[in-house]
DNA sequence: CGCGCGATTGATTCGGCTCAATAACTGTGG
DNA sequence: CCACAGTTATTGAGCCGAATCAATCGCGCG
């Protein structure tokens, strides 16, 4: 297994979070701790690539991970963003096909990995963890049909504000309501299936408009309620 | 249950095909026989509404069946089209929530219900039934991201040219090569997600190109290569 | 035979992409 | 600590794919 740094026992860790890994017994996530191997990625590395075999999952115990497609003329498409407590690449791991996606670090991370095998092993042991993953894979499914009706039927500035939202609803904003994620302007119009311009365009509207604040790559949300009419998020 | 009309029992049914319902014993099919429920849908008619809670999953013994949502505008966007021997709705009965999309048929379909706790029995029996639905939803979240990444990146022209080698892989053609799936404009245009009169414009072109023959609702496909081409499939 | 939906075609508009030029920023090494 | 090189961000101009709107046509059906 690959170098362990001082990352807590998995009994310690997962639990906390609400992940699927919770329905797992004491002795699970002990045998877990003994199994998985731990890993530090620098912003920019990645975690595995399209077309690659899985070995096994990986959990992110500190840091953000992006989960991207490349289409044919080069440009990334990014389908998940996972923080801490997430697991990652487990849709290919489960169906035993190559990665159809790559996954980068969005900043300095450390990341378990867990074995195909253990992982597997521990299903069949766990009839609850099967139940959680099967919905975990559901619920995907249910927000990528989303994402792709949305694509399809909202505008850009529409869909920009339904990315700031979901970051803000996923990764927090500090004290002074500054998103707590940082992506450079092509990654979010990466998020939104956009071109970057687009994206630094809509951003200035809103800046404009009272809704942003703005600096590098620190957003603030000033107006959140103009970004919901924004939105039109009503389902 | 509902009014049986002469549906083959499902031990002479879905095994047949290579449906997920192959790794059940054949007392296991037995027991799904005598546990489901049969219905006639007239075209037109939905098996499920978005919103309301699934009570079970729809097996198809013979029709076509399409999943879609609705926008907020009331445009249809089709996720999912189903014929004999595939499955309908179970996305959301595992994952216990509401569907997210409705289900109609776009023939006059026969269609069988299978009550939610017989499913979850039988997963909990079988453990191999339990991994083929585990590696079926796997696939489709594939799909539908692969979708999304289509959509975001590629052309009007391209998505048609490649939802109709879609359609002509899924539901095949006659020995004339005209598919046996016949829908209309506004269900192409729901399917490529586009508005109907881009759909037209397109079909014409191809036909112009001698590309297609076109009949009404029936598509002819004369020149499978330059369809290939157009489509820019290297994925 | 006439009604009505679906299909078709044309004209026009517009959102968003592309290309190009410049500015600002990051971090890397001297 | 500063200069340089390579990104990343910004802004403007022009273009184009595709949506929209409007009018007509043609089936299929009662």
């Amino acid at each position: 297994m690959k170098t362990n740094y001082d990352f807590p026992a998995c009994e310690h860790c997962n639990t906390r979070h609400g992940s699927i890994f919770s329905v797992l017994s004491r002795e699970q996530q002990e045998w877990y701790s003994d199994e998985k191997g731990c890993n530090y990625y620098k912003k920019g590395q990645n975690l595995f690539n399209t077309g690659s075999k899985p070995s096994g999952l990986y959990c992110i115990f500190s840091g953000k991970i992006k989960v991207y497609k490349t289409g044919k003329a080069g440009q990334n498409h990014i389908l998940r963003l996972c923080g801490e407590g997430e697991m990652v690449g487990y849709a290919s791991m489960i169906s035993e096909d190559p990665y159809s996606c790559s996954a980068q670090a969005i900043e300095d991370s450390m990341v378990c990995f867990i074995p195909a095998r253990t992982f597997r092993e521990s299903l069949t042991m766990n009839e609850a963890l099967s139940i959680s993953v099967n919905k975990l894979i559901c619920k995907d499914i249910r927000e990528a049909e989303k994402k792709l009706v949305n694509i399809s039927q909202k505008t850009v500035k529409e869909r920009l504000a339904e990315a700031l939202l979901f970051l803000r609803h996923k990764f927090g904003t500090d004290e002074d309501e500054t998103l707590k994620i940082h992506l450079t302007r092509e990654e979010l119009s990466n998020i939104v299936g956009t071109a970057p311009e687009s994206i630094i365009r809509m951003l200035s509207d809103f800046r404009e408009r009272g809704i942003l604040r703005l600096d590098r790559r620190n957003i603030g949300i000033i107006d959140i309620k103009k970004l919901r009419d924004m939105a039109r998020v009503y389902d």
